[in-house]
DNA sequence: GTTATTGCAAAGGCTTTGCATTACG
DNA sequence: CGTAATGCAAAGCCTTTGCAATAAC
Protein backbone atom coordinates (compact mmCIF):
# COMPACT_ATOMS: atom_id res chain seq x y z
CA UNK A 1 0.00 0.00 0.00
CA UNK A 2 1.08 3.06 -0.81
CA UNK A 3 0.12 6.99 -1.18
CA UNK A 4 -1.73 8.77 -4.12
CA UNK A 5 1.13 9.75 -6.85
CA UNK A 6 0.59 13.59 -7.37
CA UNK A 7 -0.27 12.86 -10.58
CA UNK A 8 -3.40 10.74 -8.89
CA UNK A 9 -4.52 13.17 -6.85
CA UNK A 10 -4.29 16.00 -9.83
CA UNK A 11 -6.74 13.99 -11.43
CA UNK A 12 -9.17 13.40 -8.71
CA UNK A 13 -9.18 17.13 -8.17
CA UNK A 14 -9.90 17.84 -11.80
CA UNK A 15 -12.49 15.13 -11.14
CA UNK A 16 -14.04 17.54 -8.96
CA UNK A 17 -14.05 20.79 -10.69
CA UNK A 18 -11.13 21.92 -9.11
CA UNK A 19 -8.20 23.56 -10.90
CA UNK A 20 -5.22 21.80 -9.46
CA UNK A 21 -2.78 24.29 -8.58
CA UNK A 22 0.45 23.56 -5.89
CA UNK A 23 -1.47 24.91 -3.33
CA UNK A 24 -4.68 22.46 -3.77
CA UNK A 25 -1.98 20.02 -4.54
CA UNK A 26 -0.08 20.49 -1.26
CA UNK A 27 -3.33 20.58 1.16
CA UNK A 28 -4.86 17.26 -0.67
CA UNK A 29 -1.74 15.38 -0.53
CA UNK A 30 -1.76 15.60 3.44
CA UNK A 31 -5.56 14.95 3.70
CA UNK A 32 -7.34 13.12 0.66
CA UNK A 33 -4.60 9.91 0.46
CA UNK A 34 -5.82 8.68 4.04
CA UNK A 35 -8.55 9.41 6.09
CA UNK A 36 -7.49 12.31 8.86
CA UNK A 37 -9.27 14.45 11.54
CA UNK A 38 -7.36 18.26 11.06
CA UNK A 39 -7.77 21.21 12.15
CA UNK A 40 -6.84 24.39 9.73
CA UNK A 41 -3.75 24.89 11.45
CA UNK A 42 -2.59 21.68 11.56
CA UNK A 43 -3.28 21.41 8.03
CA UNK A 44 -1.26 24.43 7.58
CA UNK A 45 1.82 23.17 9.15
CA UNK A 46 1.53 19.88 7.30
CA UNK A 47 0.95 21.25 4.00
CA UNK A 48 3.91 23.54 4.47
CA UNK A 49 6.68 20.73 4.64
CA UNK A 50 5.45 20.41 0.58
CA UNK A 51 5.11 23.58 -0.24
CA UNK A 52 7.08 26.10 2.50
CA UNK A 53 5.80 29.79 1.10
CA UNK A 54 1.51 28.21 1.84
CA UNK A 55 -0.28 30.74 3.07
CA UNK A 56 -2.71 30.38 6.14
CA UNK A 57 -5.45 32.67 4.22
CA UNK A 58 -4.96 29.93 0.82
CA UNK A 59 -5.49 26.88 3.63
CA UNK A 60 -8.84 28.40 4.85
CA UNK A 61 -9.81 28.64 1.16
CA UNK A 62 -8.80 25.54 0.32
CA UNK A 63 -10.41 23.96 3.24
CA UNK A 64 -13.34 25.66 1.91
CA UNK A 65 -13.21 24.77 -1.27
CA UNK A 66 -12.91 21.25 -0.61
CA UNK A 67 -15.84 21.10 1.73
CA UNK A 68 -17.98 22.93 -0.91
CA UNK A 69 -17.38 20.01 -3.53
CA UNK A 70 -17.45 17.31 -1.04
CA UNK A 71 -13.66 16.40 -0.35
CA UNK A 72 -13.96 16.86 3.13
CA UNK A 73 -16.46 16.91 6.67
CA UNK A 74 -16.33 19.74 8.89
CA UNK A 75 -17.12 17.65 12.34
CA UNK A 76 -20.00 18.91 14.65
CA UNK A 77 -17.54 19.15 17.26
CA UNK A 78 -17.65 22.04 19.90
CA UNK A 79 -14.23 23.58 20.62
CA UNK A 80 -12.16 26.45 19.08
CA UNK A 81 -11.29 25.05 16.06
CA UNK A 82 -13.28 23.41 13.23
CA UNK A 83 -12.20 19.86 12.65
CA UNK A 84 -12.07 19.00 9.10
CA UNK A 85 -12.68 15.10 8.06
CA UNK A 86 -11.10 13.73 5.13
CA UNK A 87 -13.56 10.32 4.89
CA UNK A 88 -16.49 11.40 3.61
CA UNK A 89 -17.87 7.85 3.16
CA UNK A 90 -20.98 7.63 6.10
CA UNK A 91 -19.63 6.99 9.42
CA UNK A 92 -19.42 7.86 13.01
CA UNK A 93 -17.01 9.55 15.59
CA UNK A 94 -15.52 8.65 18.79
CA UNK A 95 -14.65 12.19 20.83
CA UNK A 96 -12.42 11.95 23.61
CA UNK A 97 -13.77 14.56 25.96
CA UNK A 98 -10.18 14.41 27.73
CA UNK A 99 -7.91 15.14 25.12
CA UNK A 100 -9.98 16.05 21.93
CA UNK A 101 -8.80 13.30 20.38
CA UNK A 102 -11.22 11.73 17.08
CA UNK A 103 -11.41 8.25 15.99
CA UNK A 104 -14.15 6.50 13.31
CA UNK A 105 -16.40 4.55 13.68
CA UNK A 106 -17.41 2.58 10.65
CA UNK A 107 -21.30 3.18 9.78
CA UNK A 108 -21.85 -0.43 10.07
CA UNK A 109 -21.28 -0.24 13.70
CA UNK A 110 -24.08 1.78 14.79
CA UNK A 111 -27.37 1.66 13.25
CA UNK A 112 -29.94 4.58 14.18
CA UNK A 113 -33.27 3.40 14.06
CA UNK A 114 -36.38 5.99 13.84
CA UNK A 115 -35.14 8.65 11.30
CA UNK A 116 -38.04 8.14 9.25
CA UNK A 117 -40.82 9.14 11.15
CA UNK A 118 -38.90 12.08 13.04
CA UNK A 119 -38.35 13.70 9.49
CA UNK A 120 -42.01 13.69 8.47
CA UNK A 121 -41.51 14.71 5.36
CA UNK A 122 -38.11 17.13 5.54
CA UNK A 123 -35.58 16.81 3.74
CA UNK A 124 -32.31 14.90 4.96
CA UNK A 125 -29.38 16.72 4.60
CA UNK A 126 -27.16 13.84 7.17
CA UNK A 127 -26.70 12.24 10.48
CA UNK A 128 -23.92 12.61 12.59
CA UNK A 129 -23.55 11.03 15.30
CA UNK A 130 -20.71 11.71 18.40
CA UNK A 131 -19.89 9.42 20.92
CA UNK A 132 -18.27 11.31 23.63
CA UNK A 133 -16.13 9.44 25.86
CA UNK A 134 -13.20 9.07 28.27
CA UNK A 135 -9.72 7.12 27.72
CA UNK A 136 -9.19 6.68 23.96
CA UNK A 137 -6.09 7.83 23.93
CA UNK A 138 -4.91 4.77 26.28
CA UNK A 139 -6.60 2.46 24.34
CA UNK A 140 -6.40 3.99 20.41
CA UNK A 141 -3.27 1.93 19.70
CA UNK A 142 -5.86 -1.23 19.75
CA UNK A 143 -8.23 0.05 17.13
CA UNK A 144 -8.55 -0.05 13.95
CA UNK B 1 -49.34 25.49 33.44
CA UNK B 2 -47.35 28.46 34.70
CA UNK B 3 -43.42 29.75 35.08
CA UNK B 4 -41.77 28.54 38.08
CA UNK B 5 -41.75 31.07 40.64
CA UNK B 6 -38.69 33.06 41.49
CA UNK B 7 -38.60 30.92 44.64
CA UNK B 8 -38.51 27.94 42.28
CA UNK B 9 -35.36 29.08 40.12
CA UNK B 10 -34.03 29.73 43.88
CA UNK B 11 -34.22 26.19 44.99
CA UNK B 12 -32.97 25.04 42.03
CA UNK B 13 -29.96 26.97 41.97
CA UNK B 14 -28.70 26.33 45.75
CA UNK B 15 -29.76 22.42 45.37
CA UNK B 16 -27.16 22.20 42.46
CA UNK B 17 -24.72 24.07 45.14
CA UNK B 18 -24.99 27.54 43.08
CA UNK B 19 -25.28 30.94 44.90
CA UNK B 20 -28.45 32.35 43.70
CA UNK B 21 -27.35 36.31 42.82
CA UNK B 22 -29.63 38.37 40.89
CA UNK B 23 -27.88 37.72 37.75
CA UNK B 24 -27.68 34.25 38.22
CA UNK B 25 -31.32 34.38 38.45
CA UNK B 26 -32.01 36.64 35.50
CA UNK B 27 -29.97 34.53 33.57
CA UNK B 28 -31.89 31.25 34.87
CA UNK B 29 -35.57 32.79 34.44
CA UNK B 30 -34.78 32.33 30.67
CA UNK B 31 -32.99 29.48 30.18
CA UNK B 32 -34.42 27.03 32.64
CA UNK B 33 -38.42 27.10 32.85
CA UNK B 34 -38.70 25.81 29.96
CA UNK B 35 -36.56 23.70 26.74
CA UNK B 36 -34.50 26.29 24.93
CA UNK B 37 -31.67 26.77 22.18
CA UNK B 38 -30.10 30.05 22.73
CA UNK B 39 -26.59 31.35 21.31
CA UNK B 40 -24.93 33.51 24.55
CA UNK B 41 -26.22 36.38 22.82
CA UNK B 42 -30.00 35.76 22.89
CA UNK B 43 -29.53 35.33 27.08
CA UNK B 44 -27.55 38.53 27.21
CA UNK B 45 -30.49 40.26 25.35
CA UNK B 46 -33.32 38.08 26.94
CA UNK B 47 -31.85 38.37 30.42
CA UNK B 48 -31.32 41.95 30.28
CA UNK B 49 -35.20 42.27 30.47
CA UNK B 50 -35.35 41.45 33.56
CA UNK B 51 -32.29 43.00 34.70
CA UNK B 52 -31.04 45.82 32.31
CA UNK B 53 -27.47 46.24 33.52
CA UNK B 54 -26.05 42.85 32.89
CA UNK B 55 -23.03 42.39 31.94
CA UNK B 56 -22.16 40.45 28.97
CA UNK B 57 -19.07 38.91 30.30
CA UNK B 58 -21.07 37.63 33.42
CA UNK B 59 -23.54 35.91 31.07
CA UNK B 60 -20.33 34.07 29.39
CA UNK B 61 -19.56 33.46 33.50
CA UNK B 62 -23.38 32.23 34.23
CA UNK B 63 -23.16 29.84 31.00
CA UNK B 64 -20.50 28.13 31.99
CA UNK B 65 -21.22 27.70 35.44
CA UNK B 66 -24.60 26.26 34.64
CA UNK B 67 -23.00 24.03 32.14
CA UNK B 68 -20.56 22.95 34.17
CA UNK B 69 -23.12 21.87 37.19
CA UNK B 70 -25.31 20.38 34.68
CA UNK B 71 -28.01 22.51 34.37
CA UNK B 72 -27.42 22.88 30.65
CA UNK B 73 -26.06 21.34 27.71
CA UNK B 74 -23.65 23.09 25.38
CA UNK B 75 -24.84 21.68 21.61
CA UNK B 76 -22.12 20.18 19.29
CA UNK B 77 -23.66 22.29 16.25
CA UNK B 78 -20.85 23.81 13.94
CA UNK B 79 -21.30 27.62 13.39
CA UNK B 80 -20.16 30.47 14.78
CA UNK B 81 -21.59 30.90 18.43
CA UNK B 82 -22.46 28.09 20.87
CA UNK B 83 -25.88 26.88 21.83
CA UNK B 84 -27.24 26.05 24.92
CA UNK B 85 -29.92 24.13 25.45
CA UNK B 86 -31.79 23.84 29.14
CA UNK B 87 -32.83 20.32 28.28
CA UNK B 88 -30.85 18.50 29.74
CA UNK B 89 -32.35 15.18 29.25
CA UNK B 90 -31.27 12.61 26.79
CA UNK B 91 -32.23 13.07 23.69
CA UNK B 92 -31.20 14.48 19.95
CA UNK B 93 -31.52 17.11 17.57
CA UNK B 94 -33.21 18.46 14.41
CA UNK B 95 -30.99 20.93 12.90
CA UNK B 96 -32.13 23.00 9.78
CA UNK B 97 -28.56 23.62 7.75
CA UNK B 98 -30.06 26.52 5.89
CA UNK B 99 -31.46 28.70 9.20
CA UNK B 100 -29.58 26.91 11.98
CA UNK B 101 -32.92 26.69 13.31
CA UNK B 102 -32.57 23.62 16.17
CA UNK B 103 -34.98 21.64 17.68
CA UNK B 104 -35.48 18.38 19.97
CA UNK B 105 -35.99 14.95 19.12
CA UNK B 106 -37.15 13.38 21.89
CA UNK B 107 -34.79 10.37 22.63
CA UNK B 108 -37.51 7.59 22.48
CA UNK B 109 -38.24 8.71 18.81
CA UNK B 110 -34.47 7.59 17.85
CA UNK B 111 -32.66 4.43 18.74
CA UNK B 112 -28.56 4.31 18.67
CA UNK B 113 -27.98 0.39 18.17
CA UNK B 114 -24.41 -0.99 18.41
CA UNK B 115 -22.92 1.43 21.68
CA UNK B 116 -21.81 -1.56 23.62
CA UNK B 117 -19.74 -2.63 20.96
CA UNK B 118 -18.30 0.43 19.76
CA UNK B 119 -17.47 1.39 23.31
CA UNK B 120 -15.36 -1.74 23.86
CA UNK B 121 -13.95 -0.93 27.43
CA UNK B 122 -13.87 2.92 27.00
CA UNK B 123 -16.21 4.98 30.12
CA UNK B 124 -19.14 6.70 27.97
CA UNK B 125 -19.63 10.58 28.43
CA UNK B 126 -22.28 10.61 26.11
CA UNK B 127 -24.51 10.42 22.55
CA UNK B 128 -25.37 13.03 20.41
CA UNK B 129 -27.21 12.85 17.61
CA UNK B 130 -27.73 15.84 14.97
CA UNK B 131 -30.42 15.20 12.42
CA UNK B 132 -29.61 17.60 9.56
CA UNK B 133 -32.32 18.51 7.27
CA UNK B 134 -33.83 21.35 5.26
CA UNK B 135 -37.22 22.65 5.13
CA UNK B 136 -37.45 22.68 9.31
CA UNK B 137 -38.63 26.30 9.40
CA UNK B 138 -41.50 25.57 6.94
CA UNK B 139 -42.76 22.75 9.38
CA UNK B 140 -41.63 23.93 12.70
CA UNK B 141 -45.30 24.93 13.37
CA UNK B 142 -46.44 21.17 13.01
CA UNK B 143 -43.96 19.81 15.57
CA UNK B 144 -44.24 19.36 19.09
C1' DG C 1 -6.49 39.38 -22.18
C1' DT C 2 -9.57 37.92 -18.98
C1' DT C 3 -10.72 35.29 -15.17
C1' DA C 4 -9.30 32.72 -11.16
C1' DT C 5 -6.06 32.12 -7.34
C1' DT C 6 -2.86 33.60 -3.98
C1' DG C 7 -0.96 36.25 -0.08
C1' DC C 8 -0.66 39.85 3.16
C1' DA C 9 -2.51 42.54 6.48
C1' DA C 10 -6.50 44.14 8.52
C1' DA C 11 -10.97 43.42 10.26
C1' DG C 12 -14.55 40.47 12.24
C1' DG C 13 -17.07 37.49 15.51
C1' DC C 14 -17.19 34.90 19.69
C1' DT C 15 -15.20 34.10 24.09
C1' DT C 16 -11.99 34.61 27.91
C1' DT C 17 -9.12 37.25 31.08
C1' DG C 18 -7.10 40.92 34.30
C1' DC C 19 -8.27 43.64 37.67
C1' DA C 20 -10.82 46.98 40.31
C1' DT C 21 -15.48 47.29 42.42
C1' DT C 22 -19.28 45.52 44.65
C1' DA C 23 -22.03 42.21 47.05
C1' DC C 24 -22.41 38.16 49.83
C1' DG C 25 -22.01 35.09 54.09
C1' DC D 1 -13.63 40.71 57.24
C1' DG D 2 -12.70 37.37 53.85
C1' DT D 3 -14.40 35.28 49.87
C1' DA D 4 -16.98 35.17 45.80
C1' DA D 5 -19.37 37.51 41.93
C1' DT D 6 -19.68 41.31 38.79
C1' DG D 7 -18.42 44.62 35.08
C1' DC D 8 -15.48 46.95 32.06
C1' DA D 9 -12.15 47.04 28.79
C1' DA D 10 -8.57 44.68 26.69
C1' DA D 11 -6.74 40.68 24.82
C1' DG D 12 -7.29 36.04 22.69
C1' DC D 13 -8.50 32.60 19.32
C1' DC D 14 -10.22 31.27 14.84
C1' DT D 15 -11.81 32.75 10.58
C1' DT D 16 -13.03 35.87 6.83
C1' DT D 17 -12.30 39.80 3.79
C1' DG D 18 -10.24 43.73 0.81
C1' DC D 19 -7.20 44.33 -2.43
C1' DA D 20 -2.98 44.15 -5.08
C1' DA D 21 0.15 40.83 -7.22
C1' DT D 22 0.43 36.63 -9.61
C1' DA D 23 -0.71 32.68 -12.29
C1' DA D 24 -3.94 30.03 -15.15
C1' DC D 25 -6.59 29.32 -19.31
Amino acid sequence: MHSPSVIDLQRRLRDTGILPTLQRLAVASVLLPQPVHMTAEQVLEASRRHLPELSRATVYAVLRLFVDQGLLKELPIEGGATVYDSNVQPHHHLYDVETGQVCDLPAGQLQVHGLPAALAGLELAGVDVIVRVRGLGRSLAARP
